[in-house]
RNA sequence: GCUGGGAUACCCGAGCGGUCAAAGGGGCCGGACUUAAGCUCCGGUGGCAAGGCCUUCGUGGGUUCAAAUCCCACUCCCAGCACCA
C-alpha cells in the first residue's frame, strides 16, 4: 500500500498537536489572521453541516497560515440551552453532565477531521469560569443604564416554557420549537437594544456582510421616517397619538384606526353600546392562529367606539375606529386613517362606507376631482386642502410642512419610527446564565454586587421527566438570599439569560480565554478583533439574530472602552445549504421519507421521483461524517465538501461523486508517489513542469485568498494532477524537477486534504511541518507565458488533428498512416505580425486596412494578390460571425507569432509524440511551399493554424 | 404584496459584450492496459452532408457590426419579511 489513509491521519494529526503547530500568540511581526466558525451546540456528534462550516474555516485558516499570517483559529461550545435540560430530564441526570459528554463526543468528531483549532482556548458558555462574566458585563450594562426590568405583554412558547424575545418569533412560532407563540403579560429583564437602531442601521453600509443579510438586517430594524400627531377626542379627555410616514395626506383622513388591543379602546367604549362589539373583535383577535389571522386579514374588520377624533390641522371631526389590522406593537398602535392614498384605509373604508377623499393627484395637472378607484399611494401634489398654504406642495416639502403647522398647534411633530424592540433577556429556563439580580422586599430589584459573583447554577438538582417551570424556583438555597443593602432575607431573581447572550461576545473571549481576572484582556482582544474578525463562516438562519446581537454587544462593549472596535465581524460568510437525494411528489409538492424511495405518493398515488432536499433528521436523507471517514478519510470528506460547490452556494451530497473523489486522491498520491521515484533523466518538457507550476500557484493563491475555495480545489486536485500527467506523458521522468513540482504542490494541497499533504511532505524529506510552512513569495518567470503557450500550440494542433482525422477516416476505406502538415508560409507569418503590430497601436482596420494592404510592397506581386486580400480579411475582419484573428488571438498567441516561433521546426522536434498521439505511421512537416502543396492545403495554413492532409 | 438571490447542455456548476458549442466535475459511450472485472490513462458526449454550416445558456422583445453576457417585459424557483401606517 502507498498510502494508508486511517493511520496516516491519525498519525498526522498526533503529530500536529505534540508540535504545538496551531497554537498562537500575538505576534507583532506578522499580520493577523482571526478565522471563526459560530460554535456548535453541542447535541452529541457533528453533522455534515458542521462538517461543511468546519472544513470551509479549517482550509481558510491553513491557507492563511501558509501565507505567513499569525492565525487565530478556536473552538469552543455554546452550551447553555434548553436540550441538555430535556436530556437531563429523561435520563434524571443535570444538563453539566448532558452538556460534557457531549462535548467530548463532537470535539473527538472534530479532531478526527483535522481541523486546526488552538485547543488552549478552548471555551464552553455553560462553564462557570465563562458565564461569569456574563454576569459581570450585565452588571456593567445595569450601571450604564441599558437594563430595564418592565411589565410588557411579551411571547410564551408553552412547549418551552419560557419567554421568546420578537427575533425568536418566526411567523408566530418558537423558532426552536415550532408551536405557536402566545401573548402574556409578564414583568421581564430588557436590553436597551434599541438604543444603537440607528448606528445597527447605518453601519451596514460599511461592513462587508452578503446582501441579503444586510437586507434582513435592515427590515428588522426598519426604520421609518414620519410623523406622531395628536388627535383629540370630542367630548373626551385623551388623546389618540398616531405615527404615520405621510403627514401630507394629513387632510384625506376620514377615521382614525387603533388596534383592538389598544388601552383606548376600552376608556373610549366603556358603558356603551359599543362595548360588546369591541371586546368581541378583541378576543377574536388575541386567540386567532396564525392561519385564520391570514385568512382574515384578506377581510378588513373593526367596530366603532362611539366617539370622534378631531383632526388637529382641519378641526374635522371623524369618526374612531378599533380594527384588526392595525398592530398593536408598532408605532403608537393607532393609525390616521387616509382611504385615498392608503390601499388598507381604502378597503376598510369601503367594506363600512365611509368617506374616500382625494388630497394628492399625481400630476399638477390632474384633475382634483377625479373619483378614486384604488388608493392612490404615490407622492404627487397636494389638492383640495380646507386650509390655505398646502395645495400644490408635493414629497418631502409637503410632508415637511404639514409637520411645521402640526408643531403650531402643538399637536405634533417628526419622528423616527423603528420595528427594532429592545431584547428580551430573561429566561424562566434553569440551563443558562443566573440574572445576577436580588429581589428585596424594602430596597426593590438591586444588582448583585461585583464581589459576590459568580451566581452558580446548583449541581444538586435533579431532573424528572414529568418536571415543569424552572427548578431554581424550588432550589431554597439558591433563592433564599440577604439583601446585600439592608441585610433582610431577599430573594434571588431565577430567571436566565437568552443563551445569546453567550454567544454575543465569545469571539472576544477566545482572544484571552484563560484570563481569570476580566472577560479579556482589552490589548490583547484589539490585537485580534482589529478590522474585525477576518473571516466569519456560519449559518444563514443568524442573519437576524446572533448577527445583530453580537454586533450590538460589540458597541456596548467599546462604548464601555473594553474594546475598540464596533463591529465585530469584517468578511461574512454564509454557507449554503446542504441538499440529499430524496422521494418528492411533483403534484403535492412534498417531500417524502427516504423509506418512500421508489413508491407511490401516499396522498395522490403519482410515482415519487427524486429530488435534492435540506438534509434533515424528519427526511432521514442525512449523512453521517462518522461512516464516510471510515470508508474513505478525512481529506476525502473534505475535498468531497469544498469541491461541491462554492461556501456560499448550495451544495447537493452524491455518493458517486464523493466515491470519485476518492479515486481523485488515490490518483494524486500515486502521481505524487511516481514522482519520487523518477530517474533524472532530462527532457525539453522540464521546464514545461516547472512554468506550469508556478502560473498555478499564482492563480491558485488568488482564488483562495478571496474564499474561492472551489476554484483553488480544481487548480491543486485537478489541474495539478493533470498538468503532471502531461509531463509524464510527454516523457518528463526527472526526479529533480518532480522534487520541484511535488514541493510546490503538497502545499497547494494542504489547506482542504493537509493530512495527505504532510504524509508525502515528510516522504520528500522536508524539514517540519507543512502544517506550520510558509509559502515562499511565488514570481513567475519572464518566459513562462512563452513556455505554456508553445505548449498550448502543440496541444491545439494534436487537437485539431485529431478532429481532421476523424473526418478523413470516415471518407477512407483504408486505415489512415500518413499525415501531411504544412505550416504557414513566412509571408502571411509577417503579414500576421504587421496586424498584430497595428491593432496594438488601436489602428482601425476597417476604415484604413485596405489602403494600408495597398501600400505594402508584397501586396505588388500579381499573382499572390487575391491570396493576400483574402488573408488580410482574415486576419483584421473575418466574417460575419467571427471576428479577424488578431482579435481572437491570446496575447500568448500573438507573443508566439512575434517570436516568430519556427512551427515546422518545433512540429519536428516533437514527431515521435505527434505519430503516437495520433496513431500514424509516417507524418511530414514542412512550411507552405518547401514541399508539395499535398490537397490543396496551403491555402489554409495560418499562423498557428498549419494546413493537414491525411492518407 | 415587498425585498434579496436565481434559471447555462443528461445532472451539478463556471462564464457575465467578440478568443463561446460554452471551463471543471459527475454520469454515460468508446479506446489503451488487464486472463477478466476494478483501478489508472486517453478520447468522445447538441445536430448535420463536418478544418464547415445550423440550432442552443428560462420566455418574448430591444440595443449592437457582434449578446449566455447589456436594457425592457413576462414566467417560474429559492430565501427573508409581511395589513409596519
Amino acid at each position: 500500500m502507498i498510502y494508508d489513509v486511517q493511520n496516516s491521519e491519525l498519525h498526522w494529526q498526533k503529530e500536529w498537536a505534540k508540535a504545538k503547530v496551531f497554537d498562537s500568540e500575538i505576534d507583532l511581526s506578522k499580520p493577523k489572521f482571526y478565522c471563526l466558525e459560530m460554535f456548535p451546540y453541542p447535541s452529541g456528534n457533528m453533522h455534515m453541516g458542521h462538517v461543511r462550516n468546519y472544513s470551509i474555516g479549517d482550509s481558510m485558516a491553513r491557507f492563511q497560515r501558509l501565507m505567513g499570517k499569525n492565525v487565530l483559529y478556536p473552538m469552543g461550545y455554546d452550551s447553555f440551552g434548553m436540550p441538555a435540560e430535556n436530556a437531563a430530564k429523561k435520563e434524571n441526570g443535570h444538563p453539566h453532565h448532558v452538556t460534557h459528554r457531549n462535548i467530548a463526543s463532537i470535539r473527538q468528531d472534530q479532531e478526527r477531521m483535522g481541523y486546526s483549532y488552538d485547543w488552549n482556548r478552548f471555551l464552553a458558555t455553560s462553564d462557570v469560569n465563562y458565564y461569569r462574566w456574563n454576569q459581570e458585563i450585565f452588571l456593567m450594562f445595569n450601571e450604564r443604564g441599558l437594563v430595564e426590568r418592565r411589565s410588557a405583554p411579551v411571547n410564551w412558547c408553552n412547549e418551552c416554557d419560557t419567554v421568546l424575545a420578537n427575533e425568536q418569533v418566526k411567523n408566530n412560532r418558537c423558532w426552536r420549537c415550532g408551536l405557536e407563540v402566545i401573548q402574556k403579560d409578564m414583568s421581564q429583564w430588557f436590553l436597551k437594544m434599541s438604543d444603537y437602531s440607528d448606528e445597527l442601521l447605518d453601519e451596514l453600509d460599511n461592513i462587508t456582510f452578503p446582501e441579503n443579510v444586510k437586507t434582513m438586517q435592515r427590515n428588522w430594524i426598519g426604520r421609518s421616517h414620519g410623523a406622531n400627531i395628536d388627535f383629540m377626542i370630542r367630548d373626551h379627555q385623551s388623546k389618540i397619538g398616531v405615527f404615520t410616514t405621510r403627514p401630507d395626506t394629513i387632510f384625506g383622513v376620514t377615521f382614525v384606526t387603533l388596534s383592538p388591543e389598544h388601552p383606548l379602546c376600552e376608556e373610549l367604549c366603556k358603558n356603551t353600546e359599543w362595548e360588546l362589539d369591541w371586546r368581541k373583535l378583541k378576543e377574536e383577535c388575541l386567540k386567532m392562529s396564525e392561519f385564520e389571522r391570514i385568512n382574515m386579514l384578506k377581510d378588513k374588520k373593526g367596530v366603532f367606539l362611539g366617539k370622534y377624533a378631531i383632526n388637529p390641522l382641519s378641526k374635522e371631526e371623524v369618526p374612531i375606529y378599533a380594527g384588526n389590522f392595525v398592530v398593536s406593537s408598532y408605532g403608537t398602535g393607532a393609525v390616521m386613517a387616509v382611504p385615498g392614498h392608503d390601499q388598507r384605509d381604502y378597503d376598510f373604508a369601503k367594506k363600512y362606507n365611509l368617506p374616500i377623499r382625494r388630497v394628492l393627484v399625481a400630476k399638477e395637472s390632474d384633475n382634483p376631482e377625479e373619483l378614486l378607484t384604488s388608493a392612490f399611494e404615490g407622492y404627487g401634489p397636494m389638492v383640495n386642502s380646507p386650509i390655505d398654504g398646502f395645495d400644490g406642495l408635493s414629497g418631502e416639502e409637503a410632508k415637511n410642512v404639514v409637520i411645521e403647522a402640526l408643531k403650531k398647534e402643538q399637536s405634533g411633530e417628526g419622528t423616527t419610527q423603528y420595528r427594532l424592540k429592545d431584547w428580551l433577556l430573561s429566561r424562566q429556563r434553569f440551563w443558562g446564565t443566573p440574572i445576577p439580580m436580588i429581589h428585596c422586599d424594602s430596597c426593590g430589584v438591586i444588582p448583585v454586587p461585583k464581589e459576590s459573583l459568580p451566581v452558580e447554577l446548583p449541581l444538586d438538582v435533579v431532573f424528572t421527566e414529568d418536571q415543569r417551570g424552572n427548578p431554581l424556583d424550588q432550589h431554597s438555597d439558591f433563592v433564599n438570599v440577604t439583601c446585600p443593602d439592608c441585610g433582610k432575607m431577599a430573594r434571588r431573581e431565577t430567571d436566565t439569560m437568552d443563551t445569546f447572550y453567550d454567544s454575543s461576545w465569545y469571539f472576544m473571549r477566545y482572544c484571552d480565554s484563560n484570563n481569570d481576572q476580566s472577560p479579556f484582556d482589552k490589548e490583547i482582544t484589539d490585537y485580534w478583533m482589529e478590522g474585525g474578525i477576518d473571516l466569519y463562516i456560519g449559518g444563514i438562519e443568524h442573519a437576524v439574530m446572533h448577527l445583530l446581537y453580537a454586533r450590538f454587544f460589540t458597541k456596548i462593549l467599546r462604548d464601555a472602552g473594553l474594546i475598540s472596535t464596533g463591529e465585530p465581524f469584517g468578511r461574512l460568510v454564509c454557507q449554503g445549504m446542504l441538499n440529499s437525494p430524496t422521494p418528492f411528489c411533483s403534484r403535492c409538492n412534498i417531500d417524502y421519507h427516504v423509506d418512500y424511495f421508489d413508491k407511490s405518493c401516499p396522498t395522490c398515488n403519482d410515482k415519487l421521483n427524486s429530488r435534492s432536499s435540506k438534509m434533515s433528521k424528519s427526511l432521514g436523507n442525512t449523512v453521517s461524517p462518522g461512516d464516510m471517514i471510515e470508508i474513505y478519510g478525512a481529506d476525502t470528506v473534505r475535498l468531497f465538501i469544498l469541491f461541491g460547490a462554492n461556501p456560499e452556494a448550495g451544495m447537493d451530497w452524491s455518493d458517486s461523486v464523493l466515491e470519485a473523489n476518492n479515486r481523485q486522491m488515490n490518483s494524486i498520491v500515486e502521481a505524487i508517489n511516481n514522482g519520487l521515484n523518477m530517474k533524472k533523466v532530462e527532457s525539453k518538457i522540464d521546464n514545461w513542469l516547472l512554468s506550469k507550476l508556478r502560473k498555478n500557484q499564482v492563480l491558485w493563491i488568488k482564488s483562495m485568498s478571496n474564499v474561492g475555495i472551489r476554484e483553488g480545489v480544481m487548480l491543486s486536485h485537478f489541474s495539478m494532477l493533470s498538468d503532471w500527467s502531461w509531463y509524464c506523458r510527454r516523457g518528463g521522468n526527472n526526479y529533480t524537477i518532480a522534487k520541484l513540482f511535488i514541493k510546490g504542490w503538497l502545499p497547494m494541497l494542504s489547506p482542504v486534504t493537509p493530512h495527505v499533504a504532510e504524509e508525502f511532505w515528510h516522504r520528500l524529506n522536508e524539514d517540519g511541518l507543512l502544517a506550520s510552512y510558509v509559502l515562499p513569495e511565488i514570481t513567475e518567470h519572464e518566459d513562462d507565458s512563452y513556455i505554456l503557450a508553445q505548449e498550448e500550440y502543440l496541444r491545439g494542433v494534436i487537437d485539431s488533428a485529431r478532429n481532421v482525422k476523424g473526418l478523413a477516416q470516415r471518407h477512407s476505406n483504408q486505415k489512415i498512416t500518413t499525415l501531411t502538415i504544412q505550416t504557414s508560409p513566412e509571408w502571411k507569418r509577417n503579414l500576421a505580425k504587421e496586424v498584430i503590430k497595428l491593432q496594438k497601436e488601436n489602428f482601425n482596420f476597417k476604415k484604413e486596412g485596405t489602403n494600408y494592404l495597398k501600400s505594402l510592397s508584397i501586396f505588388g506581386k500579381d499573382e499572390f494578390r487575391a491570396e493576400i486580400f483574402q488573408t488580410w480579411n482574415s486576419l483584421t475582419i473575418g466574417s460575419k460571425k467571427k471576428r479577424g484573428r488578431v482579435f481572437t488571438w491570446s496575447n500568448n498567441d500573438k507573443k508566439l507569432i512575434e517570436s516568430s516561433l519556427n512551427e515546422s521546426e518545433f512540429l519536428k522536434s516533437n514527431q515521435e509524440f505527434l505519430l503516437k498521439e495520433l496513431d500514424l505511421k509516417s507524418i511530414s512537416i514542412y512550411s507552405v511551399g518547401e514541399g508539395e502543396d499535398v490537397a490543396g492545403k496551403a491555402k489554409v495554413a495560418f499562423p498557428l493554424d498549419p494546413g493537414m492532409s491525411f492518407a
